[in-house]
DNA sequence: GTCAATAGTTTATATTATGAACTATGTTGA
DNA sequence: TCAACATAGTTCATAATATAAACTATTGAC
């Protein structure tokens, strides 16, 4: 259907917004007529629009941009109870969006989620959903399609991706929840234009994915990124036991499970709503847990910059933690640990925590496949 | 001169050896009838060459291999004093080399380089040198071409790539001495078909770089793999003060010079053979520092591994260093504080830090653009 | 109103890969 | 020994894709 050419037009254009055809053939190193002819027909296709054209000397430039309603993604998070699956369009708008009981039980989970994908479908009428995407806690294997592991769900080598493609008709795409945070930032985010960013999100886990050279950092066997079991607490006097057989790993101190356990132990409430207003209120226990727990965070995320060296990390939290101490604690603690850079104000980014980002990453795994080709990265 | 069908041939060779057309075909996903026209014209300019037939059913494949002796680099170090000048074939074989005293003064150091130049120029005869390239402790401009700081030399933003290459009339590639270590690595040595790989270096300083996704990690400001400064020593009443200003950073316990100070502070010879020999004799503060030493270094290693998921790291050390308490606290601390995997037998690799590591990786940065071509990684 | 400047198109052509038929060179087994 | 088969590699007509250079289009500026 469509050649590397197009696909080459289609990815720069989402990447760096709006371009004319001459800005688009020297950015990508082509002849003007080649640009010309590729453009034709991704106009011709309805996928790409011409904007009001931008008066200099000469005749004014024609800045080209992707359609967002040229094509619709469905974005399924099995992040958490209640599942959350999204409608999005091409520029990762969310248009509908369905929560439905999370299943643990393939059968009636895909059975479920079908019905939910069904019913946004009808929303649409007439335009055409172009594929699914799906995130959840745990190992994918390769293809993309398999969940070799989800502890939360109990699957083990689960073809979910496989049944889903073949009850939808839709192509499919599988994919660990931070890697379908990070590819979702990658493709519809403010960093989009980056090579180099990292995402980490803290909730009852710790999860962090980064894009290298432009691209996911997988790793040899998949598990790059995992810093929720980097050795922390080296001080073994004060290492608790982690469920991954070592100790002191970073998710026994800073994720919200362990400050809820911390702060349960100190005899205080484990909701961290609460423990957080108890430290505004200066309440030294919680102040003490809360520091611990984003210093340890910070100490982390210095090992990662000092390692991968992103232009940005965005960091998702509970706005609880991010206001308070422990958001200042992590930004003090990694900005010690790291070398000094020409530029790292703003290198680390708070952002909400919001259920729908999964969902919104997995819509756009399926949409990389659209403006990216099938050879796209 | 070449397309970019040849580079992938060459390439392809390069990295997977010599290979018949028809696998060359299968593993590029090119017709049989392009392999076949691409491999004339290298043999034609005889770059490659048909090895002997291998023989099973049907017409015998013919294997194809790269020719070591159809280009020829040269390689320097500026990693220590004397600085090294290598002479290496296609293969990374090293043919002849010089030692000489290394300049800091720009104009000295250019030309007693560019004397070794012509001497190694001439014992080739006719064949012809394609470029050149630099390692150096320092870092590096985009270019490839300036150096923007080097302690070592006392150098700032100094061009030395351009005036070297004025002054042979050849290409000339400068690089970090640990990016350079790890890209004649990926080119010549035994990993070279792996596509996420580590390489750490253990001398007076520490260096570290990392191929992920098939490509040299560099990050946003060319500052990954950095884990010299990573903060390892967290408890604060311990933790020596950095030249970077910070306390604790690993290479104030781990690099040779931070162990023969930690040595000489203990009554002891800062010499490392001296040291490792009281070590082995079980000298109670030997073996404290050692340990100390080797476990820091492991630690950040797990933070290495466990960030980036290598399927190799090799860590070039002083042999003395890698068969004492120090190799083994390595290994140990490392291995207690990765996720399990699958495979992690043999995941380090120990190597005897040899000085000519540098120079060799030099060579291959212009190796590299013979072998990939100008649009190669 | 002409000219300079830049955007975009047309068209003939070059480059590069492909598919399918063909040749080459062996092994296998009656 | 020789036909049958299997696989490797080549040839050649063709398709796909990009290019260069000349062209048209559309404006601002003087």
């Amino acid at each position: 259907m469509f050649s590397t050419g197009h696909y080459l037009i289609l990815s720069s254009l989402s990447r760096n917004g709006p371009e004319s055809r001459s800005e688009l053939a020297l950015r990508l190193g082509m002849s003007k007529a080649a640009v010309s002819s590729l453009v034709r027909d991704l106009l011709k296709q309805e996928i790409l629009c011409e904007q009001t054209p931008v008066h200099g000397s000469g005749r004014p430039s024609v800045p080209l941009a992707v359609r967002a309603e040229a094509a619709w993604f469905i974005g399924i998070s099995l992040q958490d109870d209640p599942a959350i699956v999204v409608l999005t369009d091409l520029h990762g708008t969310v248009h509908d969006r369905m929560e439905l009981p999370r299943h643990a039980d393939l059968e009636t989970c895909v059975s479920s989620l079908c019905d939910a994908i069904t019913h946004l479908r009808k929303g649409l009428r007439s335009a055409k959903v172009s594929g699914v995407g799906m995130a959840l806690p745990g190992f994918v294997a390769n293809d993309r399609q398999t969940c070799l592991a989800c502890a939360a769900l109990g699957w083990r080598d689960v073809d979910i991706g496989g049944v889903l493609s073949k009850r939808t008709g839709l192509p499919t795409w599988i994919e660990n929840d931070a890697n379908a945070l990070i590819l979702g930032e990658q493709l519809f985010g403010a960093l989009r234009s980056s090579p180099d960013f990292s995402v980490i999100f803290i909730s009852n886990g710790i999860g962090c994915a980064n894009i290298v050279n432009g691209r996911l950092l997988r790793g040899y066997a998949g598990g790059a990124g995992e810093m929720s079991h980097a050795p922390i607490v080296t001080d073994m006097a004060h290492a608790l036991p982690c469920r991954c057989g070592n100790r002191g790993c970073l998710e026994t101190v800073a994720s919200l499970l362990a400050i809820g356990n911390a702060a349960r132990r100190a005899g205080l409430p484990g909701e961290i709503a609460e423990l957080a207003r108890l430290a505004a209120g200066a309440h030294p226990e919680a102040l003490s847990i809360l520091h611990h727990a984003g210093a340890s965070m910070g100490l982390a995320t210095a090992h990662l910059i000092q390692l991968i060296d992103p232009s940005h990390v965005v960091v998702m939290l509970d706005p609880n933690l991010r206001d308070g101490i422990y958001g200042h604690a992590l930004q003090r603690e990694t900005e010690s640990h790291i070398l000094r850079r020409p530029v790292s104000r703003g290198m680390i980014q708070f952002r909400d925590f919001e259920p729908d980002s999964f969902a919104c990453g997995a819509a756009s795994l399926a949409a990389r496949y659209f403006i990216f080709g099938p050879d796209g990265v």
